[in-house]
RNA sequence: UCCUCGAUAGCUCAAUGGUAGAGCAACCGGCUGUUAACCGGUAGGUUACUGGUUCGAGUCCAGUUCGAGGAGCCA
């Protein structure tokens, strides 16, 4: 019987058989120790001469570095045993090799980032990319599977959109037939229409920006969580939000507790990611950098820190305000004047908004940005005209609040830059099985 | 788009303007507990590309290409 690595404790003392790849070999004389990797875990396999035929020995001891096989063998504690999970290992019985495989590229060594890159489709072996993007799995299923049980209906929004009103630098172009369409950068507007028949729902799926953005924080293609609630204002829409994160977190922490320690992650950090979130006002948050700036040690820090009221926020104003908290904190209240025509102004002051971007611990930066939306057909004509947006290519939207209008929230969450603040790793481009990347379109 | 840095063996990196080197990986050998083992040996090079300076260029100069880090951009 074909048992899984990650339930070899509980097979300790019977024969089993393990399929996989071999992930690396060492050998000591007359033992050899193979770690077998088959996709749920790393396990040691040991090889004794006196205990296998010569020939079994001979081939365990030159099989190359990832070649595929199935072995038997009786499972034993060890806590000498390395692996994933570890502390097993299988004393070797038998040993088919479905195939020696040629001479591998990545070596147990480091590596420089554009040769991993160039060879992404072998990198996903390497126990860390492997951790990873199991994690990466269970975020998402955590997604799905929280909004599903709160009620929320998934609707697809589509991926191909009508030329786009606004600025089309940041779309990708595709042709359309005789037109051109580009490929959604949200599905939010979409998604708005969808309450309206079934009240709670989210998409979840690619999305795609052409910036010519170089940073750790960005891809060209990620994926995009948008849930959007009717009846559902700023406060509600927070509440929703820190409840949504923390259990996507914890999740994590729980079932991946194995791939989390493979990456080193501080587990404690993630211990406490739960309800509620601190809120800062765009206003608190502009005087609390004005602090931290006049804190900051040298010039260019200094320079970095520069704000003044109105502002958007660039990254290192990010890395410092989260730098103060050990949860994720939201700002609400952005500008209107940098934020999106949809967002609904405060009652008495519509130079601010009701926005809110949660902003990750330890420097990750904007894991979400959401908002009450305008309610009111009247205001949402009048800020699309002040934009300068062509109504006509709104007319559906604005229909919508011809027909039952109602007070209504939503936000976006980035898969990729959520996984890689869950598994604290520097770059998102890890956090993407196959990434795409500004000069980045192979493998 | 801007700033900074980089490109030498399959990989990670050395090399005053004067014979191209090491570790790892590969291959051969040794070792009954390895954790990126260790020890001995073998093989492995159009120094990113184009041009220039020089008796002589991996090294200096100019341009190009590619990459990395950061900024900007990110309704």
């Amino acid at each position: 019987m074909v048992t899984p690595i990650n339930e070899l404790s509980k097979h300790a003392g019977e024969i089993v058989t393990l399929q996989g790849w071999l992930y690396a070999r060492t050998d000591k004389g007359k033992l050899v120790f193979m770690q077998v990797r088959d996709g749920t875990g790393i396990a040691q396999c040991v090889v004794f001469k006196r205990e296998v035929d010569e020939q079994t020995f001979e081939s365990a001891l030159h099989l190359p570095q990832e070649s595929s096989l199935i072995v038997t063998g009786e499972v034993r504690a060890d806590p000498r045993a390395p692996g994933v999970p570890g502390g097993y290992e299988l004393g070797v019985k038998s040993l088919q090799v479905i195939q020696r495989a040629a001479e591998y590229p990545i070596s147990p060594k480091e590596h420089g980032v554009e040769f991993l890159m160039d060879n992404r489709h072998l990198w996903i072996r390497s126990s860390r990319q492997w951790a990873l993007l199991r994690v990466r799995a269970t975020v998402m299923r955590a997604i799905r599977s929280w909004l599903d049980s709160q009620g929320y209906v998934e609707m697809s929004t589509p991926v191909l959109t009508p030329s786009a009103a606004e600025g089309t630098t940041n779309l990708f172009e595709v042709g359309y037939f005789d037109e051109k369409a580009y490929l959604a950068q949200t599905g939010q507007l979409y998604n708005e229409a969808d309450i309206f028949a079934f009240n709670k729902v989210y998409c979840f799926g690619p999305t795609f920006r052409a910036e010519k953005s170089k940073t750790r924080r960005h891809l060209t293609e990620f994926w995009m969580v948008e849930p959007e609630m009717a009846f559902c204002d700023l406060d509600q829409l927070l509440e929703m939000e820190e409840q949504f994160v923390s259990f996507i977190v914890q999740t994590a922490l729980h079932e991946n507790e194995n791939e989390l320690k493979v990456l080193g992650r501080d587990l404690s950090k993630l211990a406490t990611i739960t309800p509620p979130f601190p809120r800062v006002t765009y206003d608190d948050a502009v005087k609390k950098l004005h602090e931290l700036r006049e804190q900051a040690q040298d010039d260019e820090q200094r320079q970095l820190l520069e704000m003044t009221w109105g502002m958007d926020f660039g990254a290192p104003h990010e890395a410092a305000l989260t730098q103060l908290y050990d949860k994720p904190i939201f700002v609400t209240g952005f500008p209107s004047a940098v934020k999106a025509f949809y967002m609904e102004p405060y009652p008495g002051r519509p130079e601010v908004c009701k926005s809110a971007d949660m902003l990750a611990p330890e420097g990750y930066g904007e894991i979400t940005g959401g908002s009450e939306r305008i309610s009111d057909p009247d205001l949402l004509l009048k800020r699309i005209h002040e934009q300068g947006l062509p109504e006509a290519a709104y007319r559906w939207y604005i229909d919508l609040r011809k027909y039952g209008s109602v007070p209504h929230s939503g936000f976006g969450l980035g898969v990729e830059r959520t996984v890689a603040w869950i598994c604290g790793i520097e770059h998102v481009r890890e956090a993407s099985p196959f990434p795409r990347l500004l000069n980045r379109l192979y493998p």
